[in-house]
Order: C-alpha cells, then sequence, then structure tokens
DNA sequence: CTAGCAAACCTGTATGACAGGATTCGGGGC
DNA sequence: GCCCCGAATCCTGTCATACAGGTTTGCTAG
C-alpha cells in the first residue's frame, strides 16, 4: 500500500495528505473496517510530519469517512449522519436555513419514504413503528419522551425504505428537529389538534403495515399539514 | 467571550474542545464571517495544550462549520455541499450506497425543486437555465463539458427553489453525479436516445421559464424516467 | 496446541520552536 | 484632521520530541 505524491486541492500539506489518503482508499478498495496505515507510516510515505497527517485524519474522521480510536489503527467508517446534522444546525444557527423549508424538504422525502416502506417493510418494521405511534400517545403527557418516539418513528420509517440516502437525509435533520419539536407540540394547545397529530402517525403506521403506498403516502402529507400548521402557529419562521 | 467546561460527549480532550466551540459560538451568536478566538486563547480557556484546539478546529472545518486561513483567526462558515459531496463519494465507494438509490432520491427531489423553481425563479435564472440547457446541446460530441452544463443546469434549478437544503442535497450529490455521468452518457447509444435527453433539459428550462409548476415537474419526471433507463442499459445496479 | 504474558506498536496529548502571512497601530506627510 | 505606510505584534502552519496509556503481536511455558 503506497501513496502517490501528487499535489492536494490546496497548498496546504493537510489537504494533500487529505487527498491523498482519500485516493488510498479509493485505489485499494478499502471497505468499511478495514484498517488504515499508521500515522507514523503514512508520515513516512507522504514526507510530512506525523502532525499533518493526524489532521488530516482528524479531518476525515469528522466526516465519519474514518473512524480513529486510541491504541488502534484508523479504519474505514461506516457512512453516518452525524456530520450531517452538525452542519444542518449550523446552518440553521446562523440563519442560512429556516425551520419551514427543512420541513418542506422532510415533506417532499418524507411521503416518498412512505411510499417505499410500505412497499418493502419487513413485518418487525410494521411492528416497531405501531409500538412507537403508541408510545407517542402514551407519552402525551411528557413532551422529552414524545419526541423520541417522534424520531424514533421517522427513523424506523427511513430505514423501510430499503435505501440509506432517505435514511441519511431523515438523521441529518435529527437535530434540529429534536430542538423545534417541543415548540410545535406546545403550539396545539387544544385536545383535537393533539390528537390529530397522534392520529396521523396512526394512520401512516396502519397503511405501511397494510402495504398500501398511496395511503401512506397521504398519510404523510397529512401529518405534514398538520406539522406545519403547527409551527406557522407557533411563529416559526 | 468566554468557554464553559462542561465535559464533551466522549472521553477525549478534542471531542470537548469541539463541544466547547460549538457551543461558543451558539451561546455567542456568532454569524458567518465572525471570527473565532485564537488557538492559543481557546487553548488558555479550555486548559488543554494548542494541539488539542487545532484539531478540534480542524474536525469543524472538514465540516465547513470554521473556515481557517493561514495568519487570520478562524472565522464561522456558510454551509457547504462539499463535506456531504464527499461523504456521499465514500457511500458509493464503499458499496453502502448505489447509484440508483441516489436516483431515487434525486428525481423525488428536483420534481419538487422543478415545482419550486417554476413558482420562484427570476429572470436571470430562467435565462441561465435556457443556457445550460443550450450548452449540453452545443456540446454533444464532448462529454467531459457537458456534464459541467448538466452539473451547472440542475444546480441553477436547485438555488431557484429558494430553499438552500435543496441545493445542499442536490449539491452533495455533485461529486458522485460526475464520475457517473459519462457512463449514462454512453449507454444513450441511438440518436434519438441523446435527443431525448437534450429535449428534457429543454422541456424543464421552458416549463420553469414559463411558470408552469406541474409542467416542470411532469418534464423533471420523464427526465428521470429517461435518464434511469439508461443506468439501466449501463447496468449501473 | 493453547493460554498467558511481555515486547512492540500505536494513538492521544503536551511542549517548544520557527517561518511566513495578517492585523494593528503609531507616526509622518498632506 | 485625515490618510497612507511601515514596523511591531499577533496568529497560524508545520516540525521535532517526549511520554502516558491502550492494542496487537508474537513468544514462551505448560
Amino acid at each position: 500500500m503506497t501513496v502517490d505524491e501528487r499535489p492536494g486541492p490546496d497548498g496546504s500539506l493537510v489537504g494533500h495528505a487529505v487527498g491523498s489518503i482519500t485516493r488510498l482508499m479509493r485505489d485499494n478498495d478499502l471497505m468499511p473496517g478495514d484498517r488504515l496505515p499508521s500515522e507514523a507510516e503514512l508520515a513516512r510515505q507522504l514526507q510530512v510530519s506525523r502532525t499533518v497527517v493526524r489532521e488530516a485524519f482528524r479531518s476525515l474522521a469528522a466526516m465519519r469517512i474514518i473512524e480513529l480510536a486510541t491504541g488502534r489503527r484508523a479504519t474505514v467508517a461506516r457512512i453516518d449522519h452525524g456530520p450531517m446534522s452538525l452542519m444542518m444546525e449550523h446552518g440553521v444557527q446562523t440563519e442560512q436555513i429556516n425551520i419551514q423549508q427543512i420541513y418542506d424538504v422532510r415533506r417532499t422525502i418524507e411521503m416518498r419514504i412512505a411510499t417505499l416502506a410500505a412497499l418493502r417493510r419487513t413485518e418487525a418494521e410494521a411492528q416497531a413503528l405501531a409500538a412507537e405511534a403508541a408510545g407517542l400517545r402514551a407519552t402525551v403527557e411528557d413532551p422529552a419522551r414524545m419526541v423520541g418516539h417522534d424520531l424514533a418513528f421517522h427513523a424506523i420509517l427511513a430505514d423501510a425504505s430499503r435505501n440509506p440516502v432517505y435514511a441519511l437525509i431523515i438523521g441529518s435533520f435529527r437535530g434540529v428537529t429534536s430542538e423545534t419539536w417541543a415548540i410545535g407540540w406546545r403550539s396545539r394547545s387544544t385536545p383535537e389538534a393533539r390528537e390529530r397529530m397522534l392520529v396521523n402517525h396512526e394512520r401512516i403506521a396502519a397503511a405501511v403495515a397494510k402495504g398500501d403506498p398511496e395511503a401512506a403516502s397521504a398519510a404523510m402529507s397529512d401529518h405534514f399539514d398538520e406539522s406545519v400548521r403547527a409551527l406557522i402557529v407557533a411563529g416559526l419562521s
């Protein structure tokens, strides 16, 4: 396993190292779990100090392209929504993205997810979905626990689409959603409004369990109509 | 501007530092362009070595949450699709994601983008779109230049949706798309097949220019039907 | 052949140093 | 009083070295 010396994109040595390490992974067809050369070895091959290799590793680890652990060599990582979630939170925090925009994207994507999940869900997923919908209803007095059920519900659904990219995107909204969820819930001030929210989840779960893609998609659409309305009531722009 | 000392998520000092810096940005409402404390200053406040602060900075810079430059202080960054693009490439490279899955997501999202763009595009965007469609037709003999026009076409459209999250997601497919685009193009072996591809872009541009959301969405749907068929012909799973 | 242990390897962090690039601030000219 | 310029200062990028743990490897003893 050797590394070539093409200069990286920018003039920086770290940028160069990141490029070289990425190329090394690609050229050697490294798969998740495979081990990379040690920092010292890479430093030698790239003719830079260990500092530079370490910073390059940190960059790749931040994107969960590789995984670092003390004492162990760096390994190729499984893709994960964590970094994307942080990026989204940053976007919202710095007012480059607003919550309504995220909900528009979520509606678009989750309607498709519902369709696919209705066609592809396993029996276990159908049951897990029903359980999370029931969990929502059961914790109606404890918003802090409700948000966990809501997040889990949508995560299971995304997984059931059998397309990891959907799961990734939904996961990337996880941080933002968990921070704003309570606002939406509080804005549903009447028992009727709250009941609608609970029923919508149950409808989605039922349609997916029944394997009815149109009904699942329609229920998801209603769910987002209702949620977006709640957010508007709350004045979240 | 000070930093508290809550321990980070994992035991690592770098993880702690990343958390503290993130919190510092949030608590002080730092906006893109604003400067962060210097490495030495943070090292002092967090009671860690500059090494740790630097690695934390690298992590945040990898996600484009902050921006680093020689001699200058780190600044809060504008959100950017670069890291997401690298993550997607990694996912495809390691066979955790396949091209068809990406195309399913793209179809879902770009149909919505077409709808929004038809409603919200500026005059300049309508013209730029037409120009890129024309560029595609003009460079039909040079796939390397064609892919640039295709990427630009979809990027302009995404921007015209006036929802940066759509632009972000489309951008995250940029790397993968540019690497597989040529395969799809080559698989369109007849002049008719190639003409269909060109016409579809022109139809989208025309519908968006006319401000007809249904037509734009339908044209986009046809575009993806055609593209996905081309990829299937090419045997890309 | 296996279990266990020691050596070798490896990463996380700290310290100190220094070469440029960037910022700042004071002074001089107008 | 204001603007421009240069020097002092600050700051980042990189290197070398050191050492405390954690991990892997390989040898040895039973």
